[in-house]
DNA sequence: CTGAAAGCGCTTACAG
DNA sequence: CTGAAAGCGCTTACAG
């Protein structure tokens, strides 16, 4: 009892050659529209559905290439995004897809429109990329789409392009989850303040927004003293840490938003504050994961890169294999929150 | 430029057919030890790696069956492992995957061990099953894994079985995760009361043990001063809890290790004490969910079900196509901390 | 023991 | 426009 349809099967029903049926089934040009109408109609009616097997093997002769830009800023956080794409790509490696991964320099809009530039011409089938939220990268993924190569934001959007989807953190939602944890352990009283990297970085705004909704609304009894900012520069952020705790002795917990954990941890630490003032960061690089364990910071809150690494490749492998779009725009990644207790956690 | 290894390749190299060349890849009898050695020592030499898609084309004419048991007792929190089995199920049916799951009427070993038989009488390939800690399922168990049939153990484990590995949660850790959590919202003062499901099950008294470890030690500011058993039913749990409440007016936290959280819920809300006793519980279930929301649940700690639904599938899924076993024993899913703003998320 | 051939499902030149 | 054939990499009867 075979009952999978296949192509031959098609063909046979159809009377024509299955090369017939692949045409009409891709869309491609050289058929009648007659034939192309009656082998349409069976296909719908035999509920025909394509096996990737048998597309990816003949498919071995033209393996594609996926070009992905990560920033440098290298949070050692991307280590993470780049092990997801690695396990994805093993998964994936024997339906001939290759990957061509491009590190930046720097954070400039020239440098990266001249990788785009670069991977276009190593005639990549997709991108991705942790965009830089500029009109002219977006005029630069709008003309890669208009040759019908997808792109895929990771980790950091762009707006008003035609990327295909973003694969990413919920970042207001992250800043309120922050806020209900430190409204929690502070049981609804306190002075706190928000150390945040730049007031001119969409996501470190966002975070800090989320974060100040849920104190207003929902944690009355405590007041946001101050709002610094640190560069995500460590030494700026001990500096202006030490002041911070200097002109307000009663601060009794601290988000920050950014980078710059180490030094303001340096900062609490020193004056002898580290278990008065609650302290509650996001994502997990080691030096974080030191504070958690010795107890100075009390939740960090990560945002799976693992699973932004991995799910990019997923998405564009189905986009050029299956032929089918993602079911959503965004894809949000898990809001991770770690303590003490599971913050080193070898898991799957 | 085609540096692809291919059967064909080493077949040409060694000077002999394909066939032969593929018993010698699969330890299939029917080769003289002299061509065997010469041609093993070519696939070395050459780094041969098979290629997936073309195992799985070849596959295409004997797919192969894997049995899955989940238990009745339907914590509904299985169907969240049952989405992750059917994710796993679409990304690999073109592999001729075919999965047949059971779910169990009751907890007895005598459906359990008919079920086992049952499926293996379909001539499964590979099983998965929640397993009774029982000596005849053990054996069960072991006859499978004698017959070259793989098992492996989720959300529950066996003792002393050959199952492969086991998928589900670090129940310990996850208990001394609640114990941190409960500690630093109570900031390490009060009185706490610890409700179980059952003395008898290994997995509730795995968490309590946990949780009562973390709070000992790190947290002597607090007393725990019961431990209850609600049996996992939601009458008995409010009966219960509500007693308790009497009995300890001061009681300012409640952990609760297994099911009957609706029911300690009600008897906390009934006694006007949402807000003065914090609560934590396991897994996330539409009561929990809504406890949760409306504040009487501080934290709830999942075990990521989905992630051992689609693991399982494809651990099972390496170990019969690309034949190698997993490379640990026990597969730890994420402990899953949750509060009112991130527990309705709808996250990859 | 060994090899030649057919087949898994789809795609791609190439003839006609 | 249409079809017959070869090929992607591996496996499986079947002859010899």
């Amino acid at each position: 009892m075979n009952l999978r349809v296949t192509i031959k099967k098609i063909a046979d029903v159809a009377k024509v050659s299955r090369g017939t049926v692949d045409k009409v089934l891709n869309n491609r040009p050289g058929v009648s529209d007659e034939v192309r109408k009656r082998v349409m109609e069976i296909i719908d009616a035999l509920e025909y559905k394509p096996n990737i097997i048998g597309k990816a093997l003949a498919n071995q002769k033209k393996p594609s290439l996926i070009g992905m830009i990560i920033p440098s800023d290298a949070n050692p956080f991307f280590n993470d995004i780049r092990k997801g794409v690695e396990a994805a790509y093993q998964e994936l490696s024997d339906f001939g897809v290759k990957i061509d991964c491009r590190v930046m320099n720097s954070l400039d809009v020239e440098e990266q429109l001249s990788i785009i530039k670069y991977l276009s011409d190593q005639g990549i089938s997709a991108l991705a990329l942790t965009a830089i939220d500029n009109p002219a990268i977006c005029n630069a993924i709008n003309t890669l789409v208009a040759q019908n190569i997808p792109v895929v934001t990771f980790n950091s959007d762009i707006t008003g392009s035609k990327r295909m989807c973003f694969i990413g953190q919920d970042l207001v939602k992250s800043g309120r989850v922050a806020g209900e944890l430190l409204g929690k352990i502070l049981q609804g009283k306190g002075q706190i303040a928000v150390i945040t990297g730049s007031h001119h970085i969409l996501a470190h705004n966002q975070r800090v927004d989320g974060f100040k909704m849920v104190i207003n609304k929902d944690f009355p009894g405590i007041e946001i003293v101050d709002t610094i900012e640190n560069l995500d520069q460590d030494a700026l952020s001990f500096e202006l840490t030490w002041a911070l705790l200097e002109k307000f002795p009663n601060l009794n917990g601290i988000f920050i938003a950014a980078g710059g954990i180490s030094g303001a941890g340096k900062a609490v630490k020193l004056a002898g504050k580290g278990n008065a003032i609650k302290m509650i960061c996001t994502d997990f690089i080691p030096n974080t994961i030191e504070l958690v364990k010795e107890g100075v910071i009390d939740f960090a809150i990560g945002q799976d890169p693992f699973t932004q690494g991995y799910q990019l490749v997923k998405i564009l492998y189905d986009c050029l294999f299956l032929g089918r779009g993602p079911e959503k725009e965004f894809f949000y990644t898990k809001i991770d929150i770690r303590i003490k207790e599971n913050i080193e956690s070898n898991l799957i």
